[in-house]
DNA sequence: TAACTCGGTATCCAAAGCATACCGTCACGG
DNA sequence: CCGTGACGGTATGCTTTGGATACCGAGTTA
């Protein structure tokens, strides 16, 4: 397949900038283990704002990642949800999202190292 | 390790936002086989600027990703490489970038139904 | 009838990213 | 000795994205 997301024009390019925008990795982790309603989403991934949880929601909902279930109750009630796609996501995610949990100490270390250095200009 | 990004202030959730800041990945990848000069990287890595490609350099080196050495010759000469602990996360990120490249059309497909769906509002 | 719940918008501001032009240093060719 | 070019960036000005906070509409409950 000839995908190469180092090509300006590639598709996977957009792709790839896609997953790495700001909450994605967040909200597809959220909904790992089971649906989620608006307000747990916000509730789970600390410090999202509402404005761009709805973003990140119709984003991933329009590039197939996530379904959308307006139960059309009353007080509302909405779930979110992964489709097989978006789950499919979440096994790469993961990995690096561990990466993160783990190599905290070493980055903490190197941005101390670097912070008692001359700048360089 | 009580790490975990989905807490507010948790360091973890810092280094995963670096992580997938928007150029983070396509330097780290274009650094996998060998060390590459600024103009190589650019070059490489098509349609970024040599600003945010600077900005970019200079946060992998604070946290220690990868390591620049200026060799002081004229005209310039300045090589970009990868630490041990950006190495590290080559893997993960790799997933990720095949998963990109494996899933374009089914994403394409499903831009192109939400594109014909009536607006929710 | 007033308060509450939920899933969002509206508004405004700050930060990040982008396009383009330009710079300083030195080597080299003529 | 002067112009040209390479390299590794900066400077400038603009657009897009993200963030904080307030608020809303519908229906249910007290």
């Amino acid at each position: 397949m000839g995908y190469n997301v180092m090509s300006r024009t590639c598709p996977s390019r957009v792709v790839l900038h896609r997953i790495g925008a700001r909450w994605t990795v967040f909200v597809l982790n959220a909904l790992e283990h089971q649906p989620l309603r608006f307000v747990q989403i916000k509730t789970h991934i600390q410090g999202i704002t509402p404005k761009v949880l709805t973003e990140t929601l119709r984003t991933l909902e329009r590039d197939g990642l996530i379904a959308r279930t307006d139960f059309e109750e009353n007080p509302p009630r909405v779930e979110y949800e992964l489709t097989v796609l978006g789950r499919s996501l979440l096994e790469p995610l993961r990995a690096v999202r561990l990466w993160a949990e783990e190599h905290v100490p070493e980055i903490q270390a190197a941005n101390a190292v670097a912070a008692m250095e001359p700048d360089r200009r």
